[in-house]
DNA sequence: GTGTTTGCAAACACTTTGCATCCAA
DNA sequence: TTGGATGCAAAGTGTTTGCAAACAC
């Protein structure tokens, strides 16, 4: 966590051999000042929103990059739906949502971190990442029943 | 587990109010036949193999009922294509897969299931149900390398 | 200059829908 | 008889791609 996100990823752009565009730059920009998770079309309004020249292909294609670079993180929805989260600079985390409202919170807890490393050992995987969502109702849906 | 999943369907049907038909029977049954993760589009092959006439709208909505009856459930894959499995009579389970080969298994963890509802009872969240998936390498393809 | 990147629109894969017809109860 | 079910084809989603022009280095 010793350089910023944005020289994280020209370092990555570097690496790969690509190039920094305005366009890139932007999109970046944007990514990281969303808080939150975000679909790649949410996304591409708030880019537009400052640079309506870019097109969403653009935005597809730099958010692939985010992926590959590891700034960008994708979550996918109980309903199906793909969002991306910010991932770089920020530990790990899981997620619990609410069914209902959305809501969403995100969690940690080293003994399941744990004990998913030692399953994996004992099935004789690498474990190189992992996924997991605990969905259900929050209090405030739970109890407008 | 004391009733067939046949069964089980057929009594979903009749709580919901809709009806048993033989092209649902076909597709129940391919469904029911069909060992591991499969997708709709492989399902609907399966289902044509026996049953040409039906189509695939068919298959698809079949598919739906299955899983809100609960005979059947999603899983989602790293690479973010939806496949779909057995879940009537068989215990829950998270997956563990493998990044190269596509190698699943199945594991489940009293320590990790323990642990969840803990967590979800802490944000005071009432827990519905959860996804759990570990990606690595399996021991054949770590040893490729 | 040369290879990368862009915007556009068309292509894509997968899933859902509208509709006229057909069928189960 | 009547509301649900079907097949077909068309319409949606959300994402990717081909291409000629524009750009970064």
């Amino acid at each position: 966590m010793s350089i910023s996100a944005e020289q994280f990823f020209l370092n990555y752009l570097e690496e790969t051999g690509l190039n920094m565009t305005p366009q890139r730059m932007s999109i970046v920009q944007t990514f990281l000042e969303t808080e939150g998770h975000f679909s790649a079309d949410r996304l591409c309004e708030l880019v537009r929103e400052k640079a309506p020249e870019i097109g969403q292909a653009t935005v597809y294609r730099t958010l692939k990059l985010l992926i590959e670079s590891g700034l960008a993180d994708t979550i996918d929805g109980p309903d199906g739906g793909v969002l991306y989260e910010r991932a770089y600079g920020r530990a790990h985390h899981d997620h619990l949502m609410c069914l209902k409202c959305k809501r969403k919170v995100e969690i940690f807890d080293p003994v399941i971190e744990e004990r998913q490393e030692q399953i994996a050992r004992e099935h004789g995987f690498t474990l190189t990442r992992h996924r997991m969502y605990l969905y259900g109702l929050c209090p405030d849906c739970a109890s407008d029943d």
